[in-house]
RNA sequence: CGGGAUGUGGCUCAGCCCGGUAGAGCACUGCGUUCGGGACGCAGGGGUCGGAGGUUCAAAUCCUCUCAUCCCGACCA
């Protein structure tokens, strides 16, 4: 491509939207633009990238053995009826009507039509095991977007639907994904973990998460520093350590109600009493579907909700404005404690052993000090609420969890029989039987994955892409127009490296060089090629690699050279 | 949805408090000079000041409503 021909608009100044270096850069580098919030166009750049990272995960779906098909990005709301998420996924879902009225939804997701589909077409065992995939683009109505493609509302994914005879079989195709994606990210050159994860909304039983490693991620993942263990934060545990619970001396007074005015955080109270935060308990109000609930997590400890939700049983799961904690249960929120509640208890399983406490009493601005477990509290429910902690133990091996923050660019879950049976999809096994297909499903978010390619490689000069998904892989600079020589030569080189197949743009403007030099930093060229006329006269080539600002000098007369090097560069990624 | 903020040429922003002629830089057009890390000079084009209503002799500026966007929290590829 010359660039003089091509619509690449950089820009010198960032827009004020942008908040994270991924969006910065790709709005720069005139990879996309905005139109409303969450929605981007795509420029030729940025779609360059894009079709690079389809390119990659098409090939390894394919090795994988799935098909690629296209489905109806506009999906009829019976069949949301049907597997009962119309109700169930709530305000994210873009509910569309058309002319007669009838209810839509511009597709988040696909199981609900791939299963349809599957259900008219798949009869028998024989048939199976099956993988169908797409690139297609969704729509979430997210609440608050942002960070350009990395949350975006719409956006385009991959997401690939296993159909198998049986558990096992399953397993085998999960098995296969994870294998595929850990090629397609390895070949993105993007550094990466596999992370046990929440299933959350999709359902199922078992999912994990492909995480980039990157400070901006918006995602936290627990990895042992000694053993494979990964997970999302939001599924870690860690390894509950017993201690015999500490019981209160027989002769221990009773607790007492203390005067603690503004102390509304666990800091403030703990500071207030002169104690770490761990002498403390953070109870908190939830709501759910099941009604109201209060949490007792020690205090220098995060609720993790997911596991709330998980011990509750709850479909959903919130935290009540004070005002309404205060209206229906007639408590203080910043004041709450366990003793004496109404509302069912949920006590983490550390709770206990912490001996004497300081919690809330249920009393604005006052606190009860010397509270024991098991004599001035209790309940039946005692399970592990909190958020894992850099320095926790590992589940497995024991040895110390670290968290880092991550972007979640793949997920790949085992549905079971989920959709399956809501949808009636079912086979006929070797012995005749009626059987439910077991699924799986398996997304990409390809924009966040160049989002996230970006976020873990750029400089103060711009992106610096991998190799694999770099639009163009060589930016040739002509620093002389006028000189006949140094054009001509220029010319044939761009010729020759496109009829080698390899992508490259020609910065052929009439600029000075100092914009050519920017541009082809800014827009992420893994080698740039430098001929001005100076050079032309030294008979040489400069080569610059975009990473390590490494420069070289290549013979004019013999291109070898450059085919080794480039052939390095792409190995290298 | 709660909390905070912002809407002024294509982009970044000043002007608003204290009402009176709409500004700068970047970008764009023309001419000239320049030419190895985002050049310079001269001359130009481009703005219903997000929208609606109100106060006022007079509103970008004050008031009310509305829309949009961004930032902080709970959801997700």
């Amino acid at each position: 491509m010359r660039f003089s021909r091509m619509h690449l608009p950089t820009l010198k100044e960032v827009p004020s939207e942008a908040e994270v270096i991924s969006h910065r850069l790709m709005l720069r580098a005139g990879m996309i633009r905005r139109l409303a919030a969450g929605i981007y166009s795509y420029l030729p750049l940025g779609l360059l990238a894009l079709r690079n990272v389809e390119e990659i995960i098409r090939q390894e779906m394919n090795r994988a053995g799935a098909q690629e098909v296209l489905l109806p990005a506009v999906q009829p709301a019976e069949l949301w009826q049907e597997s009962g998420r119309w109700d169930f996924y709530g305000k994210e879902l873009l509910r569309i009507r058309d002319r007669h009225q009838r209810d839509y939804c511009f597709g988040p997701t696909h199981e609900e039509v791939i299963t349809d589909l599957i259900r008219h077409e798949v009869r028998s065992y024989r048939q199976l095991p099956l993988n169908l995939y797409q690139v297609q683009t969704k729509f979430r109505d997210e609440i608050r977007p942002r960070f350009g493609l990395m949350r975006g509302r719409e956006f385009i994914m991959k997401d690939a639907y296993s159909f198998d005879i049986d558990d096992a079989a399953a397993g085998l195709s999960y098995q296969a994904m994870r294998d595929a994606y850990t090629r397609i990210f390895s070949r993105c050159g993007l550094n990466f973990r596999a992370v046990e994860a929440d299933s959350g909304a999709i359902g199922g039983s078992f999912s994990h998460e492909f995480v980039v490693l990157a400070d901006s991620g918006e995602d936290a993942v627990a990895s042992c520093q000694s053993c494979e263990y990964a997970a999302n934060v939001e599924k870690a545990e860690s390894r509950f350590i017993a201690v015999k619970a500490t019981s209160p001396d027989p002769d221990a007074a009773p607790p007492l109600e203390v005067a603690t005015p503004d102390c509304e955080s666990i800091e403030a109270v703990a500071a207030f009493f002169g104690v770490a935060p761990d002498k403390t308990v953070k109870s908190m109000i939830f709501e759910s579907d099941l009604g109201f609930c209060m949490v007792v997590v020690p205090g220098d400890c995060e609720v993790n909700e997911i596991k709330v939700k998980a011990a509750l049983g709850a479909e959903w799961l919130e935290i009540p404005a004070s005002a309404r904690v205060a209206d229906e249960l007639g408590l203080p929120v910043g004041y709450l404690g366990p003793l004496n509640v109404t509302i069912p208890l949920l006590i983490d399983r550390q709770v206990p052993q912490l001996g004497e406490i300081i919690c809330g009493a249920n009393r604005a601005g006052f606190h009860l000090k010397g509270v024991f477990w098991g004599r001035d509290f209790s309940s039946r429910q005692i399970v592990d609420l909190v958020q894992v902690k850099a320095g926790d133990p590992c589940p497995r091996c024991g040895s110390l969890l670290q968290i880092d923050r991550g972007i979640e660019v793949g997920h790949i879950f085992k549905l079971g029989t989920k959709y399956s049976e809501k949808l009636n999809a079912t086979f006929l096994d070797q012995e005749g039987k009626e059987r439910l297909l077991v699924m799986g499903c398996y997304g990409i978010g390809v924009g966040r994955t160049v989002a996230a390619a970006i976020e873990q490689n750029y400089d103060e000069n711009g992106i610096c892409f991998p190799y694999a998904i770099a639009p163009f892989k060589v930016a040739l600079l002509n620093l002389d127009l006028k000189s006949e020589e140094v054009t001509a030569y220029c010319e044939s080189l761009y010729q020759e490296l496109q009829s080698r197949g390899i992508s490259v743009i020609y910065d052929d403007r009439n600029e000075r060089p100092g914009v050519k030099f920017k541009d082809a930093d800014l827009i992420g060229v893994p080698l740039r090629l430098t001929l001005g006329r100076k050079g032309y006269k030294r008979g040489v080539l400069e080569a610059r690699r975009r990473k390590g600002s490494i420069n070289e000098e290549l013979p004019l007369d013999d291109r070898a050279p450059l085919w080794s090097l480039l052939a390095e560069l792409a190995a290298d990624d």
